[in-house]
DNA sequence: CATCATACCTACTCGCACGTAAGGTTACGC
DNA sequence: GCGTAACCTTACGTGCGAGTAGGTATGATG
């Protein structure tokens, strides 16, 4: 069937580029849309590609969503690790791990949005976002459970894991403000949390903060 | 067209009747299916009705969604308000909110999914459940607000904000919690997160906890 | 008992968007 | 220079599900 097909000719690109471009356009489109009112060729379109290519090489609309997920997910997996040094006391170390959470969602809002606005509605992904977040509430579990053995005391292992629950949820919920809001700071509200979450309301009522800095810097 | 149309003949029922049982069942199916994979006719099908009677009484698919928002909003709103007295000190606010808050959950796991898990992701819907939020994060700010009056301090109204909105983050993600375990405690949850918020996880590792109880009662 | 409104049904139309078949075109090795 | 493989296209087939047309029972009111 086929036309003329050419227009102004096109660059041609190696797989692994388009590849990238690929997902750059889907994780852009997902997050804008929705990962259903998103359409293969709007996706297709946006990365400057016809949408066989996008079947070609990323497969099914599932398993390109996947494919962003998997991406966005390493990348914000790797900036904490990066971000927390290991052999430092619990306060420091949950400084930086949120410090290196909201720099990497205020510089990549699309990735989080997918990541979890989208990711936690939609049923086939729900089960492999909650894998990643288990692996966070883990990591932050081991580094409360570091803290307690250091000071001799013992909690209980349920109680553990609802506090580091409770504390990736109001770390995601503020990751949510501060992705609606572009002009707000990603190391003032890694202030805030950090002083939320280890301060406590109830000392900060009292004009209590985390060392050094007062509540507003 | 239409064939003999009698079966053994169902009862004919009122329009409130039949109003109410169509978003029982549309809670259902949308908290188990999510917003688009829901169809029209399994939500008909579950509430034992046909497709027309669902259009007729509730109009077109995002307006039956928006309306079952608007219920179970309205429901979780009423618990909180109920459960918080007045004129109480901010603690004992608080914890009764938290109280409230998760046994409605515990109670409502179908109408909290909705709520949450769905609304926050499709696009049309942000909008109305960012107000709600909005709504509950005003009335925790007031009573942080009014905690701090009291005690004849002052903190920037952004920082009350932020924090409201991790306290709120922070519930939400327990409720989650919560929602994935049938076994689990509504009342326990809601302790936990009342030790985390108030109390603080800094001296929570040193074996602070919130009056009376100790951290697992 | 006639009449009207309300509750309720079966059986369709129709558009959208996923996924694909079949065919062009450029680049690179030899 | 020539084959062949990788890149890229247009133009479909197809199914599913939102929304509707038009008709049937039932109960209340005169």
């Amino acid at each position: 069937m086929a036309r003329v097909t050419t227009s102004p000719t096109f660059k041609r690109l190696p797989r692994a580029v388009r590849e990238q471009q690929m997902l750059d356009a889907a994780v852009r489109v997902f997050s804008r849309r929705g990962f259903h009112a998103a359409s293969m060729d709007e996706i297709a379109e946006d990365a400057g590609i016809s949408k066989p290519m996008v079947y070609a090489y990323l497969g099914t609309k599932e398993e390109l969503f996947i494919a962003c997920l998997h991406r966005e997910g390493t990348r914000l997996m790797e900036a904490i690790v990066a971000g927390v040094g290991t052999d430092l006391p619990p306060d420091e170390q949950l400084w930086r791990g949120l410090r290196a959470f909201f720099g990497f969602v205020g510089a990549h809002r699309d990735g989080w949005a997918v990541l979890y606005r989208q990711a936690r509605a939609q049923q086939p992904f729900a089960g492999a976002l909650a894998t990643m977040r288990e692996r966070m509430v883990e990591v932050i579990g081991t580094m409360l459970a570091q803290a307690l053995a250091a000071e001799g005391r013992e909690i209980r292992d349920m109680d553990l894991e609802v506090m580091a629950y409770a504390l990736v949820g109001a770390s995601e919920s503020l990751a949510d403000w501060l992705a609606d809001r572009p002009d707000a700071d990603p190391d003032k509200t890694a202030t805030r949390m950090m002083n939320f979450a280890w301060v406590g309301a109830g000392q900060l009522l009292h004009g209590e903060t985390w060392p050094p800095a007062p509540l507003s810097p």
